[in-house]
DNA sequence: GGGAATGCATCTGTATGCAGATCGAGGAAA
DNA sequence: TTTCCTCGATCTGCATACAGATGCATTCCC
């Protein structure tokens, strides 16, 4: 076994690049090209495909080449209204269940990214941003809801890219979770899902500019 | 290509003898043996069961047969928790969203199942109960919902074959199942939400008898 | 007799080859 | 010129073959 690559390997390799946008939506992904390019028969290729495939990054069809999915407006709808349900839940468990320790890193992280926002610096914003989300999700504590959520957020996350760019969106966002993370703080479960749910069918609203189906 | 069976129908195969309770969780799903009862080689069936383990029907390491998932109490009550909260999304958005069409269909289907509880009929009412439920999911019109939902759906159902089993469970699922609907024709989603919340969580409840991980 | 080492049977992971499906270019007919 | 058909290049789906990993039972040493 000389294998370049493993099969994990790949999977990984590639949903980076389907989310980080290296691969756009509709291009093809070929079998033999992308053995070459990782040093591997077609055999494991295959077998990434299709765990992809089931994460829902590609789309297969018997004798075609997988693409990366390109899913459908009413679709992504439908996924953007998804995650915000799903981050409603977590924010009404969270307010009920995060520890001291969690609430007090929240909140310490949460004011630390005010800088952020009165700077201006939009690409370290977003990856606060996602830290701030994924805070939510683990306080939540239950496995599989994480799990739903993540699977849901790296889906979404290829059409999601330019949403930092629009204009005021930084402080928006800022406030936004000023309002959750008061409504953990003083454990209003159902505050700070109200509040999850807004912030989140925002982003979806402004995100639908770029969704094009 | 003289293959006995595709990848696709292995998949639905396995899935089923894993969901109907055909195969034990924990039980081992050797590639050769799998191939010879299938008529393929092993090629399809290690795709088949990488597939399998992306849906988390089964659950695969390096080197090992892959094993019918057999997941930690405490993931197990994640999942039903999940469950729960997500029934209770798809009840209040299908409170607000049901066609005229779907409400009178879950209403008749709804009366009808009464005749199934008072003959004790389990069986024809376990397969009506899956039937009710799927119209909750598919009354949402949230095709991202939908899918979460059934993906867990499909991952708890090991864990709940002796349900119906309990003694008056049927009349209770009814009464609950009830409520439920009252709440759907009047359009109160929170409601609506809150008994399908309810419903599920007391089937978890009676559920933890049979998780013993 | 108990525990560690070793060899064999078995299974997984990948490469390769072949059959069938798909797609597109080019030519023939209208 | 347009449309349809054909043929070949290309790609997918699967079978087979082989290398490496694992587990178990036997054996060896203490």
């Amino acid at each position: 076994m000389r294998a370049g690559t493993t099969v994990e390997q790949m999977v990984k390799a590639i949903a980076d690049m389907i989310v980080t946008g290296t691969m756009q939506p509709g291009e093809k992904l070929d079998e033999f090209s992308l053995a070459a390019r990782f040093q591997v028969s077609r055999t494991p290729v295959r077998e990434a495909l299709r765990e992809l495939g089931a994460m829902g990054l590609v789309e297969r069809q018997p004798n075609r080449s997988a693409v990366v999915t390109n899913v459908s407006g009413g679709y992504l709808s439908s996924m953007f209204e998804a995650m915000a349900e799903l981050e409603r839940v977590c924010a009404r468990l969270a307010a009920g269940r995060m520890t001291v320790a969690e609430r007090r890193a929240l909140e310490l992280s949460h004011h630390a990214s005010m800088r952020l926002v009165r700077d201006g610096a939009e690409e370290d914003y977003a990856a606060y941003n996602v830290e701030f989300h994924t805070r939510l999700y683990n306080g939540a504590h239950n496995d599989h809801v994480f799990e739903l959520v993540t699977q849901t957020r790296a889906r979404l996350s290829p059409f999601r890219r330019a949403q930092f760019r629009l204009p005021g969106r930084l402080s928006k966002s800022y406030s936004e979770h000023q309002d959750i993370v008061t409504a953990i703080l003083r454990g209003d479960g159902e505050a700070a899902g109200k509040a999850a749910y807004a912030h989140v069918s925002i982003v979806s609203d402004a995100s639908t500019v770029f969704a094009a189906d």
